[in-house]
DNA sequence: ACACTATTTATAAAGATTATAAAATAAGAA
DNA sequence: TTCTTATTTTATAATCTTTATAAATAGTGT
């Protein structure tokens, strides 16, 4: 249920000393809501109606600030801008090189290649991370014709 | 040995009918000869002495040049920057959180998590990414004090 | 060496993100 | 509730990376 990870999010916010502020829910519950992973600009046009004044270093301070609290994961893809993903359970995404769609894929974490990974190198690991590209079904489709 | 590589670089080059340029050259010696992962503006600082009147945006197109032929591989992390990285031979990267040092790590392709997402979401998958984070020894000791 | 075309250069423009300082406001205390 | 204070927002400008443009230059095959 959206609203339900809403005000849990809401309650890490409180508990980290986050001051919740009308804009800072309104770009988290875009955030819970939107299926997509919307760029910054995403988020700021989307609140523009409800938020007429709203700069973008809003958006941009608080994706920050969400990231830090661990809220929110910021995706850096080749193209120009950062996506924004609300954390949830771990998935990987899978992204379309014609349209850029991202869809979600879960996959149970990759362990083994963490360990080897430390093992070989020395390093301490915190985490990884994994894109899956291709084409997806609408493109492959269009293209086929 | 990084001539040899260098000089079947160049060939690729002449086959895919690109011209070879000085600064080419350079910028095709400098990715090979460096054990890091520059970015667009490293070699450009790096070349400076050799071609004081060389372009940033020679750099950045050359650079993309390389990316379609499939010399180099463009990563794109977190910070600002793109990456890039001569291609050998297929491997992952461990990347350190402190001092974002990027170490080559070999491991056999996740063909399996090609094939899953391929079969969960319908995408005909090209290929896929991944990175590890952690801490390097050398940061791991200076933490610990 | 010539001609043709790709490439380089210099510059400016575009786009994303961050820094700054003044004004507004959330949250806790009185 | 009202006050207080540190945090946050806003507006703006600056910064940084990357790309576009047009004129000058230089590779390559003949």
């Amino acid at each position: 249920m959206a609203h339900i990870e809403l005000k849990e999010a809401l309650e890490t916010l409180k508990d980290t000393g986050v001051r919740i502020t009308p804009q800072r829910h309104a770009i988290l519950e875009y955030l819970i809501n939107s299926m997509s992973h919307p760029t910054a600009d995403d988020i700021y046009k989307a609140l523009e109606g409800k938020f007429p004044n709203m700069s973008v270093a809003t958006v941009y301070n608080n994706l920050r600030v969400f990231r830090e609290v661990g809220l929110v994961k910021e995706l850096t893809y080749g193209d120009a801008s950062s996506r924004f993903d609300f954390v949830t359970t771990h998935h990987y995404h899978v992204i379309c090189e014609q349209c850029g769609k991202i869809v979600d894929f879960h996959y149970p974490g990759l362990d083994e290649v963490e360990h080897l990974a430390s093992h070989v190198t020395g390093f301490k690991i915190s985490h990884h991370r994994m894109e899956i590209y291709g084409t997806c079904p609408d493109c492959a489709s269009k293209e086929a014709h």
